[in-house]
DNA sequence: GCGCATCTTGAGAGCGTTCTCAAGACTTGT
DNA sequence: ACAAGTCTTGAGAACGCTCTCAAGATGCGC
């Protein structure tokens, strides 16, 4: 099958089967009102020809762009990114959604916008006005920033907010971070541990809330008290680290730490290896998210597996099928599970 | 600014700044005579009307689609794919390329495509089709996958290919393979280590080829020997293992290892720990990629750095900057380098 | 077997941009 | 000062597709 130079038209098709124009397109888009037999002798011919509708001519002509826009930050160099990898969300987020687009015939973007500046409105409503794309992602933290959802609201551009359960305009979408926190609290208290710090994120992330949240309502269903034994991180190992030396001098009694992501959580372990405790005979310690890397520290860290990719996956199928109008209001929550791994035991007091 | 509903279109920028639509699209894509007065006014108007354009027309009218493609496989679900992610090349790959297609005004995308099967004319076919992109990006091993090569080079589309510098159509780019190899094996030479084992890549992959060159070149010229010292892996970690045991296994005398990637280490370093082998004092490790994983076991394993967001990244610019003919046949080689951590040591016999 | 509703098909306009080409304005050389 | 350029500008077609709307074909009820 010599390729030919020239790409293959409507037209081309149009002309193979004998029809008009206007009847491949109702073919190809699967339209109501064609006879089966003249649909199949277009199909016939689109498969001789290798036909394929041009995405751009496809955009122009006002129907769907096919293309889903994932907002992330833009303020970082290509170190800070490979920095990130493998312990951030980025990687996880697009691989999610570009395997469910790809399975739908959408194509996933990214757009890297300035989202702290007052450029967000400029930046993006470039991105918007030259992609026009039918759907648009937004991770935390801008799930819940103002000048983002209100901008995509007024353009009328459907859009997901993971994490985040806000009302608002957009489809929120949370991965049961106050279930998920209260079960591993309540998995430690079952182990004997009396005393359990939290490492939390930042306060701009709602998910950081929900997080001590479930903490914090385990340990009083437990009658146990969390008065000073919360320290809050950047998501960042530095941050993690500090946490966990203030976490470890004030409460020289902890016996096992949760952190809020498993960066902070690997800065946990390393500190209390300096400080010769070993985990998990000494301390218990469990992370949020379980990234790839949790899997190869020493011990293996046991984790909340955050279904990311899974959730940017029901987002961006959300998105797709949805009208460009019905704005259901209902949170679509996938489920978190804890991974259990060797970097919890029963408590030392109780071994 | 109130946002209007109705798209900012070429023709309100032309009506407003009092000029043809075709002076405004001198202005916009920055083309010669255009009196700097007209210039100056009309970018004024799009400044006030916030006018972009549309990516689908400029494409639709046989422009650059400022779009790059990213070929990939995709034969995974989800769940593989969350398997590989900080271990492998795909996010790295990912955001290079989407960082610097960003900063050049183009996107980035990704499509997935049954590399195995004969379907990839198909579907690759389909892609082209479709997007229309001004350039593809192809990683190891689809770099010099005929089917892929030959269907872009027919295609006439620009292309870079990473990890390989087999003559032929496309830019190729390479990370130094050999060399870091080399320099890394010397390191272990001048650390006194006289056995050094190889864990090698699969064989369709050029670049495994490379690195036992540079391995086998490093020893030879010092006088040392490498029968039995290599086996090779698949770049998966169950390999790894495999491949680990049986070099310990046929040689009780081997004092060092440099395994293909990280993953493949990790798994080498886990052998070592269950075989009773303190990394570093008796077994000094060394690993190729330095994927963010590798600063996170216990002890943090020195790695070749490849620079592959890095190389993706200068892809991407030859790939924009080049005219649509232009096919120079030089070979683009970004410089990978050691970062030592401390899974090297001093030889055992020596120290 | 006739009239009306419904199904099927096609013609033509329009989407927002760039390309080609021609016309007018301005230089330059002699 | 005049012919022969060179610059600057604009008009109109073209890109590949879907939309709207109208016309012809077909089915149904009586």
């Amino acid at each position: 099958m010599a390729r030919v130079r020239k790409t293959v038209t409507i037209r081309d098709v149009a002309e193979d089967a004998g029809v008009s124009l206007q009847t491949v397109s109702r073919v190809v888009n699967d339209g109501p009102n064609v006879r089966p037999q003249v649909r199949d002798k277009v199909r016939a011919s689109i498969e001789k020809l290798g036909y394929v509708p041009s995405l751009a001519a496809q955009r122009m002509s006002g129907s769907r762009s096919y293309i889903i826009l994932a907002i992330n930050d833009r303020e970082r160099t290509l170190a800070d990114w490979r920095e990130r990898l493998g312990t951030d969300w980025v990687d996880q987020m697009l691989l999610g959604g570009i395997l469910t687009c790809s399975q739908h015939g959408y194509r996933m973007m990214v757009e890297l916008v300035d989202t702290h500046s007052d450029h967000v409105e400029r930046e993006l409503g470039a991105a918007l006005s030259a992609l026009q794309p039918d759907g648009v992602i937004l991770t935390p933290p801008h799930s819940e920033n103002r000048l983002i959802t209100e901008l995509l609201a007024a353009r009328r551009i459907p859009f997901a907010r993971i994490g985040s359960n806000a009302p608002g305009p957009g489809v929120p979408l949370t991965m049961g971070d106050e279930g998920a926190a209260h079960l591993a609290t309540t998995r430690l208290i079952e182990l004997g541990h009396r005393r359990i710090g939290m490492i939390a994120g930042p306060s701009q992330y709602s998910l950081s809330g929900w997080r001590i949240e479930g903490w914090r309502r385990a340990l009083a269903e437990a009658g146990l008290a969390h008065d000073g034994l919360i320290e809050t991180g950047d998501f960042g190992y530095p941050s993690g680290a500090r946490a966990a030396e203030a976490l470890l001098t004030r409460n020289p009694d902890l016996t096992a730490i949760i952190a809020s992501n498993d960066q902070m959580a690997l800065a946990a372990l390393e500190v209390a290896r300096e400080r010769g405790l070993t985990v998990p005979d000494d301390l218990s310690l469990i992370s949020f998210d379980n990234t790839p890397i949790v899997r190869f520290s020493q011990p293996p860290l046991t984790a909340i597996d955050q279904p990311i990719a899974e959730t940017v996956s029901r987002a961006v199928e959300h998105l797709i099928a949805r009208g460009p109008e019905a704005d259901d209001r209902a949170v679509i929550e996938v489920a978190a599970g804890l991974v259990e791994r060797a970097s919890t035991a029963i408590a030392p007091d109780r071994a």
